[in-house]
This record gives structure tokens, C-alpha cells and sequence, in this order.
DNA sequence: CGGCATCCTTCTCGATACTG
DNA sequence: CAGTATCGAGAAGGATGCCG
């Protein structure tokens, strides 16, 4: 297991750990998530209130996900009521950034894209 | 229509347009299709190959998609046998070079994040 | 409050076969 | 070659109820 990389990544090919890693990336709520936790933190209840529609079941399992891969941390507080909270890690933060660009991307084509769907469906048929 | 962007968007909402942007692009195959057409034009057996494991199927609802979205432009020659070539339009162009980002920072950081993931497992109960 | 367990529906996706 | 059509398995995801 001390191998060193040298095999070459390819994310094309279905058993290469990048193109694994990308596929859990692929993912919508996890987006979200990582984008809702830019601010700060935040407990699970704040999570489940910005992420308009997310029930509590995937909002757990995704935040699982993401701290399994080491991007997000899951501090406990033994209190009660019980309290949670979770925070960007440094990884998570590089990571996190990218996806807000894709974020703003998306966010400043919308018109662009709106209108190319517009112009296919008008040519239909 | 002609409504200027008086709403502000927020990709946290499921109504918003970029919401509904974020949710289409987020998908592996999506991913990957973009990823191989930053190499330029490219048949569609061509992708089909590069795709390890995707299904015609997939791969045509794929580049629909795209095609829908403005991102890449399809291209048939009316030839026998038949030949459809795949480009990123310019709009394209730029979304690819934001995944190609998450993609390099995926691959950059596989060993870390496999090692959060053996982290993670071993202090299972 | 922050889950987990369970059930159940939906629907994506892959495999396969077929066609212009 | 570049798809389309069809079918079925399996996963994703919602609803509900319970618990520390």
C-alpha cells in the first residue's frame, strides 16, 4: 500500500479512484451543502433549512459523505436538546471554492441558458 | 420577458432557475462528456469509447442535454454510413474549463481523501 | 434536536435488440 | 454508424415512526 503514484489518474476509466471520487461529487445536495457551509458554520437544523426541500435522511447521508472524505468536520455537543455542527475543512474550503465558481457560472448563464433551451424546443418538430 | 434580473437567484432555492441549472449539471456523465470534448470535435463512437461503460442510451441523453443547454453544437453529415461529430460551443468552452478544474483537484487530492475515507472506517464501533 | 430504521414508491440506468 | 425502443433490476429518495 506505500505504492507512489505511479500509475497515470484517468477519470474516464470506471476503476480509477479519480473518476470514483468525481462520482460522489456529482451530486446535487452535496453541492449545496458545501456551498451553504461557506459561511460557517452550522448545525444540522440551519442545514435542513437552507437546503430548501432536503429531507433529513439524504441531508444525513450526504453529510456523512462529506465528512467520510474528509472535507467537512461533525462536532458534537453533549447537551440536551442534543447540538451539532459542521464545518468546512481546509480541504473542504479549496474544494468548496470551486464549486462556487461553478455556482456563479451557473448563476450569471442562466438567461444564456434559458434561452438555448428555449431556441431547441422551438425547433422541434 | 424582456424582464431584467430584478430577482436575485439563489441556487438554495428548488424554484430558482440556477437551482434547476445546478441540478441538471450535476451528473458524472455529463461531467465526463465535457470533459472529453475539451480535446475538441469527437464523433459520437468516439465518445462512447472514451466513456468507459456508458450506454448509447446514456450517452445520447447526454449530449442532448447539452445540445438543449447551448454547450455543445451537434453536427450531422448527411452521409452513408452516418457521421455526427460533437463540439463545445464558446459558452461550453467556458463551463468546461470550471469542471476541468474540479477534475484536476480531484485527481490532485485522490490520496488525501482516500486516506480520510480509511480514517473514517477505522474508527468505526 | 439530530438522528436512525423501515417501508415503499419512483425512476434512473444498464443490457439488449433492432433500424435508417 | 448513430442512434431508438423496450424491459427489468436496482438504487435513489420520500414518508413515517421511534429513540437518546
Amino acid at each position: 500500500m506505500e505504492s507512489r503514484d505511479f500509475v497515470t489518474y484517468d477519470v474516464f476509466r470506471r476503476s480509477c479512484p479519480s473518476h470514483t471520487v468525481l462520482e460522489v461529487l456529482s451530486n446535487k445536495w452535496l453541492y449545496l451543502a458545501m456551498m451553504a457551509l461557506r459561511s460557517g458554520r452550522h448545525r444540522f437544523t440551519d442545514l435542513q433549512r437552507r437546503l430548501e426541500g432536503v429531507s433529513p435522511k439524504m441531508l444525513t447521508q450526504t453529510l456523512r459523505g462529506l465528512e467520510r472524505d474528509g472535507l467537512i468536520v461533525r462536532e458534537v455537543f453533549p447537551v440536551v436538546p442534543p447540538r451539532v455542527e459542521y464545518e468546512l475543512t481546509p480541504l473542504g474550503r479549496e474544494f468548496a471554492r470551486l464549486l462556487g465558481q461553478i455556482c456563479d457560472w451557473a448563476i450569471a448563464n442562466v438567461p444564456e441558458i434559458l434561452e438555448a433551451r428555449e431556441r431547441y424546443a422551438g425547433r422541434e418538430k
